[in-house]
DNA sequence: TTGGTTTAAGACCTTCAAGTCTCAAAAAAC
DNA sequence: GTTTTTTGAGACTTGAAGGTCTTAAACCAA
């Protein structure tokens, strides 16, 4: 069952680690988040880029450089870096892959699947980035393997 | 957002089918579903073959031969079918992709996670074949792109 | 200015689910 | 028997996600 892709699932990771671990000043570089949380430097490189340009992190070269937050995170919804990731259609997929899911053309499954989805979009929509950091901070959730 | 992979999809969507279409009666032929569904006949062969050999179907070889529901359609679940073609880890993946997923070393997500999960076992024990096939014949909702 | 450190960009490789193909085996019809 | 129709089994190919590598560009410090 794989509902996020690789790339979501890393930024939340590392952006949650930078909120618990790092706080709100200054720039993290992306090898240390590499290697803090065993994800791969290139891939992790290429996953913050697509970030940057959405502009929810900023990023600086050079000696101390790396990236950070481009708002507070408690303004910075999950559903935000799942928007950017998986792209527009993801929460538009059918149980049973057909094309489209909408209520005007239901599959037999339509009914409940909507309804889960929805409670995934809710969620995703609800829960920022300082909530994330703060369960992981606080009472020392996981999130490295 | 891929939750079932194309071969959970196929079948449930092929026996929707039979059940809706063909009755209890018989084989159906997988170059018949193949053709009606839109659906790699090889494919769904080899689909079909693990379902036989969990004796969720019966399959007949030679003219008029096919592939049938080994019980009658209100006494299949759909998870059975899941649990074929998924494997016994679908229902254990965390959502941040950590190894496992439990109460004893839980992820930031793992509260709403878990009980989203649980949802969809709940809906997949729940749903007969049957109670698909009457919505696809009765309700004419649909089963193919 | 030179060199070290860091992200940016994109080419390239790997892996695995998904899909295709080929031949064998079973059954019926002739 | 022989041929036709069907599933069984497994090798092979494809495509896309995931991951690696290389070079460029920005920045700092000695
Ligand atoms: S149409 Fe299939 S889940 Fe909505
Ligand atoms: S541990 Fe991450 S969802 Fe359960």
């Amino acid at each position: 069952m794989k509902v996020l892709s690789k790339g979501s699932v890393y930024a939340l990771r590392a952006l949650t680690y930078v909120v618990a671990h790092k706080g709100d000043i200054g720039y993290v570089s992306i090898g240390e988040l590499s290697r803090s949380l065993d994800i791969s430097f290139h891939f992790l490189t290429k996953i913050f880029q697509q970030l940057t340009q959405a502009g929810i992190l900023e990023s600086y070269r050079g000696p101390n450089g790396g990236i950070k937050l481009a708002r507070p995170p408690h303004e910075i919804k999950v559903i935000e870096i799942v928007d950017v990731l998986e792209g527009p259609e993801f929460f538009n997929t059918c149980l049973l892959g057909l094309p489209g899911c909408g209520e005007f053309d239901p599959c037999p499954v339509h009914d409940f699947w909507a309804k889960a989805k929805e409670a995934l979009r809710r969620e995703f929509e609800l829960t920022t980035l300082a909530e994330l950091g703060t369960k992981v901070s606080d009472e020392r959730l996981r999130i490295k393997p």
